[in-house]
RNA sequence: GCGCCUGUAGCUCAGUUGGAUAGAGCACCCGCCUUCUAAGCGGGCGGUCAUUGGUUCGAAUCCAAUCAGGCGCGCCA
């Protein structure tokens, strides 16, 4: 008896330990609710808006006012007089019946001594249990890598990062574009306007170059291009010199496509490309005709979907009057090739069949939303069930305001900005502080530059297009990576200059000043933002977080100092500091950024 | 023609999914380094949330229409 109890105790000690403040303040508000409508009603508390109404509130006296045919701010009174806030916070009712509530300081700092304690910095483990693939990056072979493939890598990079901080299996998969029309291209490129030399100095820029190169000709002679679709249709039927021509493409361009992923920090699990799963597309397209999901149609095998629902007496017709010719997926031209809808149907089933995933995110421009919204309906119908999400991003327009294609060859190279950023960064540094020299100062550079680029895309809704401009990407003042790398940077500062050993766990929390306080009240956040980023996709909301908290703590650094302050004070604001700099830290990590020693 | 995304301060953007007096940064103005890194802090200026209707206790947010920009709609990926 005395040991079951033990258990359950400890359980229910675990769980309260691992909830968010307002996870623990909804539970208390539904007890409250519970006596009062005498009913079990769920509710929610919010982070309030506005810090004059309190740290949280909760409109559910409002909501709850209309179903029960009752006064809302006299069901606001009724319910706070049954809740029990005891130790926790203070309540008082507002407007039209708002019940905000304030946590009590103590309670934040016993939060705050808990955190310190706590590896996953109150987070809860939201995706345990599940398998996720990420499919991001996804750049052409023997096509450059320009400012347009920025979203999807960082976006994808970070959202990878976030899910596996969140329990989830994460499987990062690079679906590189390494079979299709452009290898014709390619290989008559090869053939006719390689140069060896330029081939060894650098490959990258070589294979770009013939690529242009043909699509140059092309436009003068369309000829040519018979003889591209030539050579692919040899390629694709196993000819050895073009096999070995593409296998020598691909190798070249992945060890530059590896030079750049090194540069941002990104990683994959694993690189399958598109020309994995040509083996599995011939007996896809049969199981598709059989299961009478595809139909012939001006030659072309196709999938008719767009939420037109078959007929039973003949699965091809469809009940809308124009469902005949109504956007068609096509998984098999006229001329027998396979497309790109051909591929990401074997890809799902891989993806589902052996690595057993249960969701699976496509971090893909808006521009393709009709492909996974056909995609997603084929895949259902097929009987591959996975949640299947694509996360879609704007796009990034020229000075035209029209969005920047990959063919021209005026689009601004992903190398060029990182470049940019880097030197950019180096000026700063020499201008703020010119005391760093040689390789520290570069290495700074290297992070701080690449950390804008990549904040600067983080920190903004995914689904906004803008129009690319490098001051903008690069800028290195205000809202901006470096201002966060440098809040840590203070943080790291004030430790480097104690002297004497300082445990944290030993130190007891006390919050006086509003900037203490401050400072608290984001820190316990962290548990509460991370797994909203996932809810809709939008590391902004992390951005937005960490700078909101490099914000508080500046304004905590100046007002209140550390180390001259007497004890128990002193020990309490050096906990701050450690949570803040674990905290902010791993935020970034997350983000993808890192962060300098000093700067 | 059909469909999708976007429209918020001079500029660049947020806005916790329907909450209270719409927020940041840049730019501009004023103040703060003898004190843990001034890439910082404190304060000020700046708004008909594209427009017009509607839904309700309550709308930048939801619905409808209009205007403007971007994008997608059969054999590219």
């Amino acid at each position: 008896m005395t040991f079951l109890f033990a258990i359950n105790h400890q359980l229910s000690t675990i769980n309260f330990f691992s909830m968010t403040l307002s996870q623990e303040l909804e539970s208390r508000l539904s007890a409250a609710l519970a006596v009062v409508l005498g009913e079990p009603i769920a509710c929610t508390v919010t982070a309030a808006a506005d810090l004059r109404f309190g740290d949280y509130q909760s409109n559910a006296a409002m909501v709850l006012a209309k179903r029960f045919g009752k006064n809302p701010r006299a069901l606001a009174q009724e319910i706070t007089t049954h809740l029990d806030l005891t130790g926790l916070a203070t309540s008082d009712i507002a407007g039209p019946g708002f019940i905000n509530f304030r946590i009590l300081p103590a309670a934040y700092g016993k939060r705050v001594e808990k955190l310190l304690r706590d590896p996953r910095l109150g987070v809860p483990a939201t995706g345990a249990g599940k398998t996720v693939v990420v499919d991001f990056s996804a750049p052409n072979v023997a096509k450059p890598m320009h400012v347009g493939h920025i979203r999807s890598t960082i976006i994808g990079d970070s959202l990878s990062r976030i899910a596996r901080f969140l329990g989830y299996r994460v499987i990062a998969d690079n679906h590189i574009g390494d079979w299709g029309t452009q290898f014709g291209m390619i290989v008559y490129g090869w053939n006719h306007f390689r140069d060896d030399d330029a081939i060894s100095k650098d490959p990258i820029a070589e294979l770009v170059r013939i690529y242009r190169e043909v699509n140059l000709r092309i436009k003068d002679s369309p000829e040519i291009l018979d003889v591209c679709k030539n050579e692919l249709v040899k390629l694709q039927a196993g000819d050895e010199d073009n096999l070995a021509i593409w296998k020598t493409c691909v190798a070249l361009s992945k060890s530059g496509l590896e030079k750049i992923y090194r540069k941002l920090g990104v990683k994959f699990d694993h690189w399958l490309g598109e020309s994995f799963y040509n083996d599995r597309l011939h007996g896809l397209v049969h199981e598709f005709l059989e299961n009478k999901i595809a139909r012939e149609s001006n030659g072309a095998l196709c999938i008719f979907s767009d939420g037109n629902v078959p007929l039973e007496d003949d699965p091809f017709k469809v009940h809308k009057e124009d469902g005949w010719t109504d956007n068609p997926a096509i998984i098999r031209k006229a001329d027998g090739g396979f497309l790109y809808a051909t591929t990401d149907l074997a890809t799902i089933e891989y993806r589902i069949d052996t690595w057993e995933a249960d969701e699976i995110w496509y971090v893909v421009g808006v521009p393709q939303q009709l492909h996974f919204r056909q995609l997603f309906d084929a895949a259902k119908r097929w009987g591959k069930v996975a949640d299947f999400k694509h996360v879609a991003f704007g796009s990034i327009l020229g000075d035209d305001r029209k969005l920047m294609k990959t063919r021209s060859g005026e689009n601004v190279g992903l190398i060029e900005v990182l470049d940019e950023a880097v030197v950019r960064a180096a000026k700063v540094i020499a201008e703020k502080n010119p005391d760093l020299q040689g390789e520290e100062a570069a290495k700074i550079a290297e992070i701080v530059g690449l950390g804008s680029v990549k904040f600067a895309e983080l920190s903004q809704n995914r689904l906004t297009d803008y129009v690319f401009s490098w001051d903008r990407m690069l800028a290195l003042h205000g809202d901006t990576a470096p201002y966060l790398q440098y809040s840590h940077v203070r943080i790291r500062s004030i430790f480097r200059k104690l002297d004497g050993p300082f445990d944290a766990l030993a130190a007891e929390i006390h919050l006086d000043k509003d900037e203490e306080l401050h400072l608290a009240r984001l820190l316990t956040r962290f548990g509460e933002v991370l797994p909203a980023v996932l809810d809709d996709f939008r590391p902004n909301l992390l951005a937005n977080y960490v700078l909101e908290l490099a914000r508080a703590f500046h304004s905590f650094f100046e007002a209140c100092p550390v180390l001259k302050s007497d004890e128990p004070v002193r020990s309490s604001r050096l906990a701050l500091c450690e949570l803040t700099a674990t905290t902010l830290g791993k935020g970034l990590e997350l983000l993808g950024i890192e962060v300098p020693e000093r700067m």
